[in-house]
DNA sequence: CCCGCGCCGTCAAGGATCCGTAAGGACCGC
DNA sequence: GCGGTCCTTACGGATCCTTGACGGCGCGGG
């Protein structure tokens, strides 16, 4: 299901907007500060981005860059400005689409669909949706890990890691990329979390996990899932 | 270069739209007509349309969806009419953006930035990934590397190293440029690291070390890799 | 002819770095 | 409170980077 972050202080509005994207089948988080709609999106990496400007804690603009600083998910920005300049420096800072306030409320829903639409073709390049090796198998869509048949239970940063690494199967994933994927920005130097889920992946997938066949470690540089 | 078709039948606006993104670095076409966009987009495959839907021949809703029948290109649609149902109508039928006229020059420039920064986002796009010799070869995207089928173990540096000189395959590449690539700023004048490494490279890489055939110094300058 | 000099290749060793592993405390939902 | 998950820390061991010393080669000058 498609998930939208509403970034806006403004309670009414927020739930407003939240039920009518719940209407048309989008799932719906809500975030009423700059910091809490970082935080979410880093936490949660939703499908779109509705920002208002007007924000208590962060100048919107500083909120794009902050997300603009490692991810592309579609933004799409409200505003009650509705000068020129403020659309340009909007657009120009990483935003997909800029909607003045008052708007109607059918208008917005279809520029969502639209940054919707956009971000999935865009999106993670249409690989396999099961990855598997000779040990176990990946299985992206239904996020299920299974092992000569039986599920194997993952905990969520375990089942994040090992997605990151299954969709990039065969290639070398830099130790920075997966931090920044699974943890988010600015946890590139806590290295140290990589070698404690790294293994505990090993520990609950290799036959062997001493000796590891399938999530090797260039030593560094970072790790790869190997078939 | 980034480049865009403009499809407008006024030739006077079609013309100021060309002139002002040529000024921002542009290269721009002109269709006045929908058969002649569609013609113009499958054969030029611009970066990005801007497309008046107030064309002679055919609706513009029509001209989208003949477009996106085949192509994701991001389309930024003109319009006259404002109202909430035209716009959501040509937003679901694939536009990426929907502007009213009049509008600021301004403000459209950064739309269509917008829109071309988007296209371009999508795929990683970087050169020929495997680089191959006679002897070994090196996958960029994987990293590894391999000789004679079975895989080599580099270390971070030596793989670093053989990293630079294969994205520069067959091309000299000087001390200087190898030393600040793989150590960083400030190591110019450790050219005894190179001497290291490129021995260490040779011995794992080449057949006969003594005499190396593609990884080749050239005295004096640097280093090459012939393949 | 012989020597010194610059440049390059080779080897070895110590210290620094990195990885894997285990264990304990913090936090959250129920 | 309790089970589960996450974060943090510490430590042994393996690996790697750095550094130094030595020899070969080409070349020009003494």
């Amino acid at each position: 299901m498609t998930r939208v972050l509403v970034v806006d202080d403004e309670a009414a509005l927020a739930r407003a907007l939240a039920v009518n994207l719940r209407a048309r089948g989008f799932d719906v988080d809500i975030a009423p500060t700059g910091r809490a709609a970082l935080d979410l999106v880093s936490r949660t990496r939703p499908d779109v981005v509705v920002l208002d400007l007007g924000l208590p804690d962060l100048d919107g603009i500083e909120v794009l860059h902050g997300i603009r600083g490692w991810s592309n998910v579609p933004v799409v920005v409200l505003s009650a400005r509705s000068t020129g300049a403020e659309k340009v420096a909007a657009l120009d800072a990483g935003a997909d689409d800029y909607v003045t306030k008052p708007f109607e409320m059918n208008e917005l829903l279809a520029r969502v669909r639209a940054a919707a639409r956009r971000g999935q073709v865009a999106g993670p390049a249409s690989g396999p949706d099961v990855v598997s090796t000779e040990a176990f198998e990946v299985d992206l869509a239904a996020g299920i890990v299974t092992r000569g048949g039986v599920q194997v239970r993952l905990t969520p940063t375990e089942y994040h890691l090992l997605e990151v690494l299954a969709r990039n199967a065969g290639r070398l994933v830099s130790q920075q990329q997966l931090l920044t994927d699974v943890w988010g920005p600015g946890y590139e130097k806590e290295q140290h979390y990589l070698r404690v889920y790294m293994a505990q992946l090993r520990r609950k997938l290799e036959p062997d996990p001493a000796r590891p066949r399938h999530l090797i470690t260039e030593p560094g540089l970072g790790y790869r899932l190997d078939p």
